[in-house]
DNA sequence: TAAAATAACTGACAAAAATCACAAAAAAAC
DNA sequence: GTTTTTTTGTGATTTTTGTCAGTTATTTTA
């Protein structure tokens, strides 16, 4: 899977100020941080199965991990994407239930394994961090929600150019008039996360850029008209 | 909205055992029990609307709620029929938002409603019961992974089929080798529920009919062949 | 119970999106 | 640095699904 690397201390860590550990005081986040086991992962490598049993928590240091399920027809359906700060796989845990997608790596990273029994207990004992992790799980369901809503009701052209937007606010870089997405997704991850062909993901794309919405760099995407791509996502934007 | 009628313990309460209450002892039962309000709801009475600040829970004693979501279409996505036993809006209150969704009666139902304050007091005084609504919520987002992968991956005629096949488990009345839906949805539900055209679920159930997969008597829908019915929804069943 | 309103259904057509086949470009492997 | 493999891109075509327009059936209301 990759190789352990050190154990600096979650205190320390920077990107625990954005996390659910935020609010989680010094003594008990040293529970957590003798624990953990913070390794190196190459973009490829998977995180964890669907199906199987999960036996602790993933917590991002650096990187992004896809988080995605295998439909039927074969193709891969990205649940969401996740970056420095993002929890993995409590839902499971919590859910007492096998992991219900499975996560690979698509941007080199560093994250904490987090026991099973370090992270629960963390949890029953600490009921501030209790409620704010099951006010996570409530806003992700709200979340899923809209997804789901989008999926049925939107066309393909609405949801890549949401998908757009979401990804600009997410990783985007900007630069004058333009946010660049600095983030390389292949045209099939980007209709996987769409919910569509990669030839439709191609296409719409060149259209776009036709259009004057986005410019494609490489693999990356600059988004020209947030305006535009909002008024296209949306039938009352 | 509806009118009081009484107030029947919910240690009384038959639909107590398959809810998430079940775990409760008696002691903390009692609490929820006596600030709860049982009211009777008739159909087509809204429960709660998408975006209004949730000032407690509801526990369906009886009859049929659908939880919904009204896409920027104009059309409403249905997210799940909730019935005897579920409960409603503890979402919205655990992560101390707005309620995602709406929830209108589509079967006359008696609903009890739980004010907030003895619901969180009860879930924080109570770990074994809060493990428990944790547990349902994270159930919930695997559910709704496998809903989002299903609405982006599979064709409206598979949609339907898997759906019907759903609503046969549920509501599902034996007779012989059929099984009746005992639930009025109108078409435009159905759809609702599908993520498609009105005229789309019209089509296909009487292709459904033709194909002596279903027989439709009156607004109900008789499931004839499952078997069937499971190979259409799955490209792998 | 008759009139009005709503829901179910049907057909024709248009639009959206998937599939197939293949070329070009880019990335990876040797 | 050349070969191989993978990814991207394009065109033609088919399938799927949505829309519109209208009829029939069923509920609701007065």
């Amino acid at each position: 899977m990759g190789n352990p690397i050190n154990k600096m201390p979650c205190e320390l860590c920077a990107s625990r100020k954005h996390s659910m550990l935020s609010e989680l005081s010094d003594t008990h986040i040293c529970t957590i941080s003798e624990n953990k086991n913070l390794i190196s992962h190459k973009k490829g490598q998977i995180l964890y199965y669907e199906g199987t049993k999960p036996l602790g928590i993933f917590c991002i240091n650096s990187g992004v991990v896809k988080v995605y399920k295998t439909a039927s027809n074969g193709k891969e359906q990205i649940i969401h994407l996740a970056k420095s700060g993002d929890f993995l796989g409590y839902s499971a845990l919590l859910g007492e239930e096998n992991y219900s997608n499975s996560s690979m790596i698509i941007e080199d990273a560093k994250i904490c394994f987090i026991p099973k029994e370090s992270f629960l207990n963390t949890l029953f004992s600490n009921s501030s961090f209790f409620k704010r992790i099951t006010k996570e799980l409530s806003h992700e369901i709200g979340v899923m929600e809209s997804k789901l809503t989008d999926a049925n009701q939107k066309s393909i052209r609405e949801r890549l150019a949401f998908i757009l937007l979401q990804l600009g606010n997410t990783y985007g870089v900007e630069g004058g008039e333009n946010q660049k997405i600095d983030l390389i997704l292949s045209r099939e991850e980007i209709a996987g996360m769409v919910g569509t062909a990669t030839e439709s993901v191609i296409r719409l794309l060149s259209e776009f850029k036709k259009d004057e919405l986005i410019d494609l760099e490489g693999k990356k995407i600059i988004i020209k008209d947030k305006r535009g791509l909002a008024r296209l996502s949306d039938f009352y934007a």
